[in-house]
DNA sequence: CGCGTTTTTCACCATGTGATGAATTATGGG
DNA sequence: CCCATAATTCATCACATGGTGAAAAACGCG
């Protein structure tokens, strides 16, 4: 395609979609620090001014790039929905099932290398522990939801990193329903299993 | 302190030293992205050529700044003494007891907050968890530490961020032996326990 | 067809970054 | 005391970044 020195392209490319997969592409394989608006502009083959028209800042791109199409609630309800017995497993497949998710998985390794960044981690501990952990913990009539799901949190946060993230091996690699067997039981003693 | 226009202050201030508390500081409260040369030395009361001169590059006074005064593997021997019974609660009390060290707490979160960074991530996976963790398990005779350790790892991983790095109440708050007795039977499973 | 609007690029800005080299000052050994 | 060396700042550089505004091209509606 023979780019003019100006104005617009002919047809109707949707450059601002273009824009957005290259977005979630970099963001990430770099994180937020180590991509540039130049750098989607040129992955998306436009120009950086563009980004701007299309997305204003370098953070409002980031939230438009990581906004996720499903509201990871309704996915864990499929766990409240049986009661606490058994809902360590459920709870590990679905976030298993949610990361496996084509559509998904860029915005949410994006997401994930931010939340070490100081001026996104309160994302997590202020986020989506109370306003998504919590209530499921609530929702299933738990002792000490307060208390017990922080501590899923510890654990479904360390194997999310270091699956998917970090991708050590052979975590990385094992198949679902091997992973359900080995953290199943851990993340049920955090629901209601002894803690002492 | 009146400082001259140029060249070398009486007396024998150690700047060098106040050059690395200071980038230890700032590398664990903004990570390594966040953290400058120039706000390294203007915390340290120096001009940032000073930085250059005794630390040379940028990745080189990360290095020297997250240098550990210990190594690992000595404290992990305490673990490893004892055999694979009790390793887990044992594992769990030397990681809190090397994070609660003040004098590795800073270069530790300035680690820590790196792991995440594509171009860092490769100390985690390729270097702490075969370096580090594996040998131990390799010294406690435990079946399949290639496959154990990992699941070690990503417990700990996890556990050490929530309290440490993302700071997530209560696990940032609860007392030691109370960390050892939720997570040292977790550990103790992924070790020596039924995976399924 | 003309025109307002949308899309797109070019040109540029201010600021910040990691880094370099020269000038200046202090120190200690011969 | 002198001088070589080490420590320190000033001045500067090249480059990169996020961002702005104007000019140009395409489109679709009246």
């Amino acid at each position: 395609m023979t780019s003019p020195r100006r104005g617009r392209r002919p047809g109707a490319p949707d450059t601002r979609a273009g824009i957005l997969t290259a977005a979630r592409e970099l963001f990430a394989a770099q994180g937020f620090a180590g991509t540039s608006i130049r750098a989607v502009a040129a992955s998306a083959g436009v120009d950086a001014a563009l980004v701007h028209h299309y997305f204003g800042s370098k953070d409002d791109l980031f939230v438009a790039a990581l906004e996720l199409p499903v509201d990871p609630r309704e996915r864990l309800a499929e766990v409240v929905a049986l009661g606490p017995d058994g809902a360590g497993e459920r709870m590990v497949r679905v976030f298993l099932s949610v990361w496996d998710d084509p559509d998904l998985r860029l915005p949410l390794v994006g997401l994930a290398r931010s939340i070490l960044d100081p001026s996104s981690q309160r994302l997590l501990r202020d986020g989506f522990v109370p306003a998504v952990l919590q209530p499921v913990g609530v929702a299933l009539g738990i002792d000490r939801p307060d208390v017990r799901m922080p501590l899923v949190a510890s654990q479904v946060i360390g194997l999310i990193l270091t699956r998917y993230v970090l991708e050590v091996e052979p975590i990385a690699s094992l198949p679902a329903d091997d992973l359900v067997a080995i953290y199943g039981p851990t993340v049920q003693r955090y629901l209601t299993g002894p803690l002492s």
